[in-house]
RNA sequence: GGGCGAUUGGUGUAGUCUGGAUAUCAUAUCGGCCUUCUAAGCCGAUGACAUGGGUUCGAAUCCUGUAUCGCCCA
């Protein structure tokens, strides 16, 4: 209810005044009442008791008295046990309704654009996607497509990893494959024999290591294994990247190659600095507060002994880049919380390096693991992981299995759609609903299961507005301009959540939780089936209730669809 | 050993930043609702803030001790 407090504020600081107290003993108190049968908008008196010398009854009662009369015209006042509550009357609700209404951004305003850089998926050649990768696919598209939609210049990067002294062995255990074909390559398995042959075969693991010197002079013929390499896993990625239905292609790549020449001035500008230190043969920056279990200071490493660098580096080297060729204002790192430490060694470095400054805001976007159902970090044990594309599989068809039991007569071209936005959204909205911070438990059953707080709940609640316009002659167009007329306690509810859209997307990004969006969607879904099931829509009254409750049912169904839209999750008009 | 995060009905969760009234929602369980717009639904009942201190008129929320779990520490 920020709309209806901002509205409070200016009328109730004239009163305020007059009692002698300031906004900075009572501003932060007014807030969204916790019992909602006495207001929407709460000013609890109890702290002003010491300072008036009253009771915190009397103080509500006495404000509630010197109140501008301009108020009474949008809310009803109480007084309860010391709390001054504020409750929106229909005329207000109707109001800010029909603005909504009529709003193609349904309430949403822009912010001031900024460049933000989101840093999200991060596959690794020459393996398939897991599990494991779902989670920073799925929150770093939900940011982005929220972050568009409040009109920043949204720059998604797929960091993934191409680079290293793994494909030194990669590339040798390609040139060793049979058909040395890469459309023969099976990515379940291919990464795993590398490894086999490299930790049991000298002469492999000899060749490994020169091959990856070969790599990074650059040497023709290796380059041209390696892009082949990548070009093959591309392909899978994209694929999956199109069943999960994310934002991210071949434009939104980042590899860690590209910044291989940027290493070598990530080490003169430390140098230059005089912040790196020689240790054990290795360049280290040794970043202040940090600590080893020995209670030595804990350094990042820049290069290591054998010349090679480190993921820290090539961190630093992205920074630069992204502060002096893209300008970015902010840059998120959508990246599992098991590396927090990482990232706020690297921030502090790159800030004490010059790499950023304190104007440009660099957060680790941390989320908790996928566990199994042992509860322990659900890893790829030889080969045993869920792929992402079997799992996403798995969901469609099992989608589609529902789709046949509840609803038989649907045609199976349109199934096979409807399967597939249920199935995707059902897996997005399981990992999008909980806050991020959280490890979760990998339950196939309940990922799959349509019942409680899931996709196909919202997107049920969709379908049946749909169903409700296919079944009437007005157009969901003509509802834009409908008078909505709030009579009683379900038009209430469900209107005072409609307001609500565009303070959860704000709540959303300001703590980059899509999970406040999803519980906030879940909520006004919960409130239109109230309404659904209490108001009858086509058999109503009278034309003017039949046309505001359509006019009600369209913009539920637009808030619905723009606000899973936001998550990434489609909203068919049939299940 | 140090660091980070977590702990809310039987189970899973929201709320914790910014303290406020009877703690959200789901699932499970029990009861009710389809000759009216999709019962994948609605209505009702039952049931929870890990634990000990502290701060406060008031603590799930802030501070602190403990326990348990997870992750990280060339």
């Amino acid at each position: 209810m920020r709309a209806l407090r901002n509205e409070i504020v200016p009328k109730l600081s004239v009163t305020m005044q007059k009692l002698e107290l300031n906004e900075n003993q009572w501003l932060d108190s007014l807030g969204t009442s916790t019992d909602k049968t006495h207001g929407d908008v709460t000013l609890p008196c109890h702290s002003f008791s010491k300072i008036l010398r009253k009771s915190p009854n009397d103080i509500a009662i006495e404000i509630a008295e010197n109140i501008d009369s301009d108020l009474s015209e949008i809310v009803e006042i109480n007084v309860i046990n010391g709390f001054l509550n504020f409750k929106a009357n229909n005329s207000w609700i109707s109001n800010k309704i029909s603005i909504m209404n009529s709003d193609p951004r349904l309430g949403v305003e822009l912010d001031d654009k900024k460049t933000i850089v989101i840093d999200y998926s991060s596959p690794n050649i020459a393996k398939r996607m897991h599990v494991g990768h779902l989670r920073s696919t799925v929150i770093g598209d939900a940011l982005s497509r929220i972050l568009l939609f409040k009109g920043h210049n949204v720059i998604g990067e797929n960091h993934i990893g191409d680079w290293g002294t793994p494909f030194g062995m990669l590339i040798e255990h390609f040139i060793e494959c049979e058909s040395n074909d890469v459309g023969e390559i099976d990515l379940s398995t291919f990464y795993k024999e590398a490894r086999y042959k490299f930790d049991n075969i000298d002469d492999f693991a000899i060749r490994s290591r020169k091959r990856v010197v070969k790599l990074q002079s650059k040497d023709p013929e290796t380059i041209n294994l390696w892009q082949s390499l990548i070009d093959y896993s591309l392909i899978h990625f994209n694929l999956v990247y199109i069943m999960l239905d994310v934002l991210l292609n071949d434009d939104n790549l980042a590899g860690e190659s590209i910044y291989e020449d940027l290493l070598p001035e990530v080490v003169r500008r430390l140098e230059s600095k005089n912040l790196i230190v020689e240790s054990e043969g290795a360049l280290v920056v040794f970043p202040d507060g940090w600590f080893n279990r020995e209670n030595e200071p804990l350094p990042l490493i820049i290069r290591k002994g054998d010349g090679g660098f480190n993921y820290a580096t090539t961190d630093l080297a992205c920074i630069i880049n992204r502060v002096e060729s893209i300008e970015c204002d902010e840059m998120l790192y959508v990246v599992g919380a098991e590396q927090s430490q990482h990232f706020s060694m690297v921030f502090q470095v790159a800030n004490d390096a010059g790499f950023m400054d304190d104007k440009i805001k660099a957060v680790h976007v941390p989320f908790g693991l996928v566990m199994g159902s042992d509860g322990k970090k659900l890893a790829s044990r030889e080969g045993k992981a869920i792929t992402l594309k079997e799992l996403l599989e798995e969901s469609v068809t099992r989608a589609e299995n529902l789709i046949i039991e509840k609803n038989p007569s649907m045609s199976a071209s349109v199934r096979n759609e409807v399967s597939k936005m249920i199935g995707i959204g059902a897996i997005k909205y399981a990992d999008l609903s909980i806050d991020r911070n959280k490890n979760y438990i990998f339950d196939w059953d309940k990922m799959l299961s349509f019942e409680g707080n899931t996709a196909p709940y919202l997107q049920y609640a969709h379908a049946r507005i749909c169903s409700i316009f296919r079944k009437s002659s007005i157009s969901r167009e003509s509802t834009l301009d409908s008078d909505i007329i709030v009579e009683n306690d379900f038009e209430m509810s469900l209107c005072k959540s409609l307001i609500g859209f565009s303070e959860s997307i704000d709540d959303t990004i300001s703590s980059y939780s899509p999970h406040r969006l999803a519980v906030y969607l879940h909520h006004l879904a919960q409130d239109f089936a109230s309404f659904y099931e209490n108001c009858p829509v086509l058999v109503s009254e009278d034309r003017i209730t039949m046309n505001s409750r359509l006019a009600l049912c369209n913009l539920t169904a637009r808030t619905l669809k723009t606000g899973l839209g936001l998550l990434g999750i489609e909203t068919p008009e049939k299940m």
